[in-house]
DNA sequence: CCCAACTCCTGGGCGC
DNA sequence: TGCGCCCAGGAGTTGG
């Protein structure tokens, strides 16, 4: 294969772009699935996946990176995929010889059709939770998530007002979820580059706010329309691979040039999370 | 309320 | 070849 990871990547984190994906996939196929049984490993973050037994999935949602499955009965089940997270559908038993298999429910369809819905996490950093509908209260991140993306409140003004409300790094921030939501490491790293903003930058102005605006856009929407980034770990509920990987202008070239200015890129640790921006384009 | 530091996990890259 | 060190990362938790 002619394209070279970047030896510095251990795992992809599924972002918006990859929970979309996977939301889209799933979503017809869960809708109306009655739960009849369900198992999962014995860690708290894996063990809320019995609770949902007895209860129908209805349309499947979004929130930033959280997935949403709403049940019938007035609850939800959250999965947030960690950095190893998978969903898949599977006819018969639920697969004994993964071991890293760590929740199942077992599904009948209206029509009858038995299926087995998987969540396999490699690292485990990946949860689940199941709660009233729409009470985030125990979730804090999700509870306190910015606007989505396309939110038509999310004006370049109003963007620019959440970003001004820390005086942290603006990676951070990004990271932290606040002022937008399901932008990670990736993601971040690529609209920071396009709209030649510098990571560790803590104020912007209007201008320079509305611009990473759209980069944000434009960069987690080339990821949905590419079906996500696959650096190693993430596929999608069918098992493929994204392609947004060969489409990365930052993230994972740190020390190559910049593909505007030739100047290379630069790596470094903001906030404990490898960050990668042209000193040049991108100077504070 | 906010934030920094610590924690969770494991495969695989790498040095020796 | 094989062993063992250590990194990557989102978000939950804890403590200030």
């Amino acid at each position: 294969m002619w394209f070279m990871w970047p030896t510095s990547v251990q795992a992809t984190m599924p972002e918006l772009p990859e929970v979309e994906t996977i939301r889209r996939q799933i979503a017809p196929r869960l809708d109306g699935a009655l739960v009849l049984e369900a198992g999962s490993h014995p860690s708290a973050k894996f063990t809320p996946a019995t609770e949902a037994t007895g209860a129908r999935f209805t349309m499947a949602g979004r929130r930033g990176k959280y997935l949403l499955l709403p049940l019938d009965d007035g609850r939800e089940l959250v999965v947030h995929l960690g950095m190893t997270g998978q969903l898949r559908f599977r006819s018969g038993e639920p697969d004994d010889s993964d071991p890293y298999l760590r929740a199942w429910w077992r599904l009948t369809h209206a029509d009858g059709a038995p299926e087995v819905l998987e969540f396999a996490d490699v690292r485990r950093f990946g949860r689940l939770r199941v709660v009233p509908a729409g009470d985030y209260s125990s979730i804090p991140t999700l509870a306190a998530a910015g606007p989505e993306p396309w939110d038509p409140e999310l004006t370049p003004h109003r963007f620019w007002e959440l970003l001004g409300k820390s005086k942290r790094a603006l990676k951070t921030h990004l990271l932290s979820q606040r002022p937008i939501a399901g932008v990670g490491n990736i993601y971040a790293d690529e609209a920071l580059w396009l709209s030649e903003i510098n990571p560790k930058s803590t104020r912007l102005g209007k201008e320079r706010a509305a611009r990473l605006l759209d980069a944000l856009r434009s960069v987690l929407q080339q990821g949905i329309d590419l079906g996500g980034t696959t650096l190693r770990d993430y596929r999608n509920a069918e098992g493929a691979s994204g392609g947004n990987q060969h489409e990365l202008l930052a993230y994972g070239r740190g020390g190559q040039p910049c593909l505007r200015c030739d100047e290379p890129l630069r790596s470094a640790q903001i906030d404990a999370r490898t960050t990668t921006w042209c000193p040049r384009c991108q100077a504070r």
